[in-house]
DNA sequence: ATCATTGATTTCTCTAGAGAAGTGCATCAC
DNA sequence: GTGATGCACTTCTCTAGAGAAATCAATGAT
């Protein structure tokens, strides 16, 4: 036999759960409103602190609370930085007013808050893509409005830029682009993998990431028009803090 | 005063979560391998069960292992599915009707398992970039090897495409695009939006998602030539499954 | 041989309680 | 006013235990 006549009842901290997740999203919740503790649930359901904490715990490894330690749960708010992919294609023509996502993060300055430059060995993966083995890598950390939000780990064939100003800290006017292009090997085609998982712990820690935070992971190529990989980048976003645009013709 | 010369040790449940991390991703345990459950690791640290429940909900929400009731915690894989953004779009390709899902998924059998269409009021988004009120609304899901990854819900302005074959099921050789290319509206340039974030709860029972894994929310418009946008669709993509790829010139 | 049942194992849900540690506000001394 | 202190409140970590529910393999009946 079977059956499934009756539905059967969701445990407890799922219903509660639910039950804010709905105030949240209908907006009786809003940006950094608190929401109610592990004690006010407790009194009101007349449940178990463990019970509680699991219901909260939910919301929070859903990314839509983020508790804060000796003084309570609050919901997460979600305001997007716009990364173009190409940048040539989206501007103009196919203007912004139509942004599925509005974003109002247009002007934001991007700081560069921590960098480190060094002459390494390659791992398997980029020394396939860049056909050498030895490697500068320029790793650095963006923040925007004083809140990290990406970090980026660059590589450049060591036999390519070696002695130029992508090997120290200040690239010059133009960045590290400009630099290639002044030794002829001007990018001219990029080609970006883009994928999202959870953090691993150190990302957790160096983007400063609450509980139910993925990251998006880029991985982009820089080609030369002669077709040469001159760059292999790998960047990592604070999925709550991006939405990336992509512009293509058919 | 201050001080940490001594770096307080992490709780014992992050340091089990750690252990059994490294485990994972130095390649001790595998794809499908079964990692020390509830019990096993009571008996190992002498912890309470909600301990050892706390250290394997860690991993769990890292996406890095799957529980199964009533069997064991598992070793979570990531074998993606390569999906291109500018390539897959192209003229070549849907102009000769091939399917669009054959470059995604390189061979691997797709299904097409819940096809929904409907004439709707649309939301306010989707009428502000269509810049009409009432759509054609085709909601589907795609499966790959007999597991569902990708919810797709794609809208057309109604008085465009009335009495043609995208407000059916069946929409004949070259799909939607070929039909809109017959009407005189072929898309000349795409604008696609890429976020992620955790799943919302009817997301994670259609995709039939374990906990830790977000999802990948891509906002696609499609513009005629003239510049008119004549589709937006809304994909939600299982992130376990997928790999984004775009390519542009600079 | 096939099918149903049983039992051991495992995860899941929840109770009750306790101490540690961080936050924020009011109070007090200067 | 300014700064330090203390206190109430909050989340965090953990213990000990129990029954429910799903899985899986072995057993037994047909």
């Amino acid at each position: 036999m079977q059956q499934s006549p009756v539905p059967p009842e969701p445990p407890i901290y799922r219903r509660i759960a639910d039950g804010l997740r709905e105030a949240i999203l209908s907006g009786d919740l809003r940006d950094g409103d608190r929401l109610p503790g592990e004690n006010a649930l407790m009194a009101e359901y007349g449940i178990a602190r463990a019970t509680a904490r699991q219901a909260l715990s939910v919301l929070i490894n859903e990314g839509l609370a983020v508790p804060k330690r000796g003084s309570g749960v609050y919901v997460r708010l979600f305001r997007p930085i716009r990364r173009h992919g190409s940048r040539r294609l989206s501007q103009r023509q196919w203007g912004q007013g139509q942004a599925i996502w509005d974003s109002d993060t247009a002007g934001r300055p991007y700081a560069v808050d921590e960098v480190n430059i060094d002459r390494e060995v390659a791992e398997e993966e980029v020394a396939r893509v860049l056909g050498c083995t030895e490697v500068w890598v320029r790793r650095r950390r963006y923040s925007v409005d004083g809140r990290p939000v990406q970090l980026s780990v660059s590589h450049f064939p060591a036999d390519l830029v070696e002695g130029t100003p992508i090997t120290r800290e200040d690239t010059g006017h133009g960045g590290v682009y400009a630099r290639l292009g002044d030794l002829g090997q001007a990018p001219a085609h990029f080609t970006e993998e883009v994928r999202a998982r959870m953090p691993h712990p150190h990302e957790t820690v160096q983007l400063d990431l609450p509980a139910g935070t993925p990251v998006i992971v880029i991985g982009r190529v820089a080609y030369t028009a002669a077709g040469a990989a001159v760059e292999v980048n790998e960047m990592i976003l604070d999925a709550a803090s991006y939405v990336l645009q992509y512009d293509f013709d058919s």
